[in-house]
DNA sequence: AAGTGGTCTAGACCACTTT
DNA sequence: AAGTGGTCTAGACCACTTG
C-alpha cells in the first residue's frame, strides 16, 4: 500500500498493476465470463478494495489482447451485481464495502432446499389433489384439476421453525418424499430442468391459531410471519405456489433488493 | 390470428409484421432504449402477447436500419427485466404472461415515498440524534456521531398502519417536516442527487408491547410485521437506516424476486 | 442443413467530468 | 484539454436447436 511498486507506468494506473489475470481461449467459457470471474475474485479477496480505480477500459483491452466491448461486458456484468460503479469521466471503482453477498433469493433457495446440515425438514403430505381456487389460479390451471400438494415441517436444532405448505402442477416433478427430504425441492426441480427466474411474494403477520400453535410448539396467538409464493420458471411458466408459516420468535427474511438501472 | 396477413413475407415473420417502431436519431436518448421502449409498451399492450416469437436478430436490426448489437442490447434490456425470454436456436419469444408489473421495490418506495393520496404521513420526530451503536454500525459511523432520528406513523383511511423509526447520516439531507410529509423520503432524497441502488431488509414478526398497541390502536400482543433495513446509495455508502412495525392486521409486504443470470 | 442466439473484434464518435 | 465511460457500427465465427 506504500508504493506504486510499478514506475513505469507513471501512476496513472491506480490498483491493477500487479493484478494478473489468465485468460484461456480454448475454455468453452467465454472471456467476458472468465475476466469478470476473475475481477470479483480480486474484489472478494480484497486485492482489489473499496474505493479503488480499476483503470481505463481501453488499457485493460489491450492490457489483455481483448477488444473493448468484451471488457465492458465483464466489468457491466460486476455493475450489475453491485460490486462496480462506472461513472462517466470518472472511471470504475470498486463499491464502497457493505452489502458483501447479495443472498437475494436465499429465502427462496432456503425454503425450497431443505439440504444444508442444520436444518430437517419432515414431509408430512405429498400426494395429489384436486387444485383449490386461489392454487388454481396461482398456478395457472382449471380449478379442481390435479396438483401435487407438498407439506413439510422445517426444524432446526430439533424445533420446528415453519410449516411449508406447496402446490407444484401435476406431472410437472416425481416427487420421492425420501429425496425430498434429503435433497431438497428446488434442487430436484434443478436436476428435472426447470430453471426457477422469478418468485411474487407476500410476507404478512399474524397470530397463530390453536392448531398451527399445536404443530409449531407455540402458544396460541404468538405472533407468526406469514409467507405466500408463486415461483416461475423462465418462460413465466408458474411452478409452484406455497403458502407458509414461521414461528416468528425464530425465524426472520433476510434479503437484498436491487434497483435495476 | 387467423391470417398471416403478410403473404409477401411467407411466413417467417412471426407477429411483428405490422409493428411500426420509430426510432429517433437525434433525440439524446439511445437508440436500444428507444427499441426497448417501444418494445416493452407493445408487450404491455398485448400487441405482443405471451409466446410470441420476436423474429431473429439480424432481420429486426436490418428491418430498423440498426446494427445488431445495439438490437441485442434493446432486447437483453428486456430479458433482464423478465418480459422476454432467448433461447439458442430456437429465437426470442415473450415471457408466458403472468407476473406483469414487478413492483420490485414497491416496499422500499412506499416505505420511503409517503407521497400518493391515500396513505399520510404524519413526522414525529425529527431531530438530530447521538448515534446508537447498531446505528452507527450499520450507517458507517462512529457510535455516539450525529445522526438524524425520523419518526413518522403511516395512516391509511385515518386508522394507523405503520410506526417508521428511520436514521440518516447527518448532512446527507435537509430534511423540512412540512415538506417529508408532503413529497416523501424518497423523493428528497432523489432530489438532493442520492441515488438508492439496494437494500438489505430482514422481515419478521412479533407480538405488540403495550405502548406498541397503544401507538398503532392494537390489542397488546397483537401480530406485527417487523422490518429492518440498511439501504445503499449506488456507490454502496449506507444512506438510511430504520426500523419499521407494521400492524399484521392492515399491512404485508408484496415484492418480487428475480434471479439474476 | 438451416436458422437462431452467444460471443468477439476493431474501430468510431459523443457526453461527461476533471484539471 | 485530457481522460473517462456511453453508444454505435459492420462485420465474423461458433454453439445450439430444430426439421
Amino acid at each position: 500500500m506504500a508504493k506504486t511498486g510499478d514506475r513505469a507506468r507513471g501512476g496513472t494506473a491506480p490498483a491493477l498493476g500487479a493484478l494478473d489475470f489468465a485468460l484461456d481461449r480454448g475454455s468453452p467459457v467465454p472471456l467476458y465470463y472468465q475476466l469478470a470471474q476473475q475481477l470479483e475474485a480480486a474484489i472478494e479477496h480484497g486485492v482489489l478494495a473499496p474505493g479503488n480505480l480499476l483503470g481505463n477500459e481501453v488499457d485493460l483491452s489491450v492490457r489483455l489482447g481483448l477488444s473493448r466491448p468484451t471488457v465492458r461486458q465483464a466489468i457491466q456484468s460486476l455493475v450489475d451485481k453491485g460490486l462496480l460503479v462506472r461513472r462517466r469521466g470518472v472511471g470504475t471503482q470498486v463499491v464502497h464495502s457493505q452489502v458483501k453477498r447479495p443472498l437475494e433469493l436465499s429465502s427462496l433457495y432456503d425454503d425450497l432446499e431443505a439440504a444444508g446440515q442444520g436444518p430437517t425438514t419432515q414431509v408430512v403430505r405429498n400426494e395429489v389433489v384436486p387444485a383449490p381456487a386461489d392454487v388454481a389460479a396461482a398456478l395457472g390451471v382449471a380449478e379442481g384439476g390435479e396438483v401435487i400438494l407438498l407439506e413439510r415441517l422445517r426444524c432446526t436444532h430439533g424445533q420446528p421453525v415453519a410449516l411449508l405448505c406447496n402446490y407444484l402442477p401435476a406431472g410437472l416433478l416425481d416427487l420421492d418424499s425420501a429425496r425430498l427430504e434429503s435433497t431438497g425441492l428446488y434442487r430436484m426441480m434443478r436436476a428435472a430442468g426447470i430453471t426457477l427466474h422469478s418468485a411474487r411474494q407476500t410476507v404478512g403477520a399474524r397470530s397463530a391459531t390453536a392448531e398451527e400453535a399445536t404443530r409449531l410448539d407455540e402458544k396460541e396467538g404468538a405472533a407468526l410471519l406469514t409467507m405466500q409464493r408463486t415461483a416461475y420458471d423462465d418462460t413465466g411458466r408458474p411452478v409452484e405456489y406455497g403458502t407458509h408459516i414461521y414461528r416468528g420468535s425464530r425465524y426472520a427474511f433476510d434479503f437484498q433488493l436491487l434497483v435495476r438501472p
